[in-house]
DNA sequence: ACGCTGTATCGTACATGTACGGAAAAAGAT
DNA sequence: ATCTTTTTCCGTACATGTACGATACAGCGT
């Protein structure tokens, strides 16, 4: 079957998209962070600037392509780690979304510190995490470790509280480099460990129904 | 003793400094936060635009001048608190600090989530936490938690593993507020409660010395 | 072949942050 | 008092993101 005129021309604006996705991350390489321009990029594919914007909201939308490309290879990494003990499996999420934190911050930070004005579409919180292969992945060790009695409570929200801790410390480190962590990786470390130790000794209600008594 | 020249030039220069940052202030308030523009904000006070570059170094300077007159403000009331129990006098720091940063998200960003370019020129670590009052206050009241049995370890440790989890909490709902974090109240308690709990159980080394076992 | 409609592309224009260098004023030296 | 140096102030200019609206073009029905 022959693609539909339609479908023809859809493919055919993704493939510009990424094309341009594809000189933005040349750019980001030869020039660093701060030398990607519209203007620049729009030159490199040979189009307007304005033309730019018929494929990206806006820059922010392309940094947002960038990162996503980046978190992919992230996501992909985690799940071909091998991991025998479901809470090692669980820990290797960790340690590797700090690595990746750590040594992509411009990545990191369009993602996960940059005001988000979209909630993306309309879509469901389940769609937004399975759209998400991260948090996806980390609920699914999570459930691993509950299934194991390793943890116990429910999965989303231990998933939510990990993810509050890893990014907290990730962030701070960016944030603050001078500030006196000691060894970052020590500091990661810790901080892991500490909240996956407190996590196996109590069981984790579900987040909305948490009481409010403090 | 009347002031030095030298002395009155930099009282002078503080109040030009002072007189931007109130302007600056207004027009936030009557015009929101993307309404600071600095050709508005030199208009206000009746100079050229560039004249303001005498007093700030760039404009990111001045945003943090407006959230460190906040950041007093928020360290004040945290140490007017009444508090009884000395981990009820923790929890206070957390609450409020969670509670200012889901109110001032602006304040909030600009201090804590904002690249850092300068190690604020030379300072020592005692010395820059002695310079923010909020760390200090946090410290003082760990120290509180040690000296009353409540708590046990290194209290710097103790207060940066607090910072990482309220700030990962606080940025989370600052950044994603459309994640289903459930109440944004209960996920704070619930998070600071944890982070307490989890820390009443153990022994917390300094944090240089941590090691690397992961 | 011919108009109609929607879309892709882009030229122009504007607001913004800020680099640069000059002018003016103040401070200090002689 | 005069000259020198430093500090303050600002006019101009540039790069940047992007709003707005025009233009050209593709697909389609007639």
């Amino acid at each position: 079957m022959p693609l539909s005129v339609q479908t023809r021309r859809e493919k055919q604006k993704a493939e510009l998209r990424s094309e341009l996705v594809d000189a933005a991350h040349k750019l980001v390489q030869e020039e660093g962070y701060e030398g990607l321009t519209i203007r620049k990029l729009a030159k490199r594919v040979g189009y307007a600037p304005m033309s730019v914007y018929s494929y990206f909201a806006d820059k922010q939308d392309i940094l947002f392509a960038l990162a996503e490309d980046a978190f992919q290879t992230l996501a992909r990494r985690i799940e071909d780690h091998p991991a025998s003990d479901p809470i090692e499996a669980l820990k290797v999420v960790m340690t590797e979304y700090a690595a990746f934190g750590l040594g992509n911050p411009n990545e990191y930070r369009t993602v996960f510190m940059t005001e988000k004005v979209k909630p993306p579409e309309g879509k469901t919180f389940a769609e937004m995490q399975e759209g998400n292969p991260l948090m996806k992945v980390l609920i699914e060790r999570v459930e691993a470790c509950v299934a194991a009695g390793k943890l116990k409570g429910d999965p989303r929200a231990i998933a939510t509280m990990l993810w509050a801790v890893g990014h907290g410390t990730i962030s701070l480190l960016i944030t603050f480099p001078f500030y006196p962590f000691g060894d970052q990786q020590a500091f990661v470390t810790r901080m892991c460990d500490f909240a996956l130790a407190a996590l196996a000794t109590q069981d984790v209600p579900p987040l909305s129904e948490t009481p409010a008594n403090c």
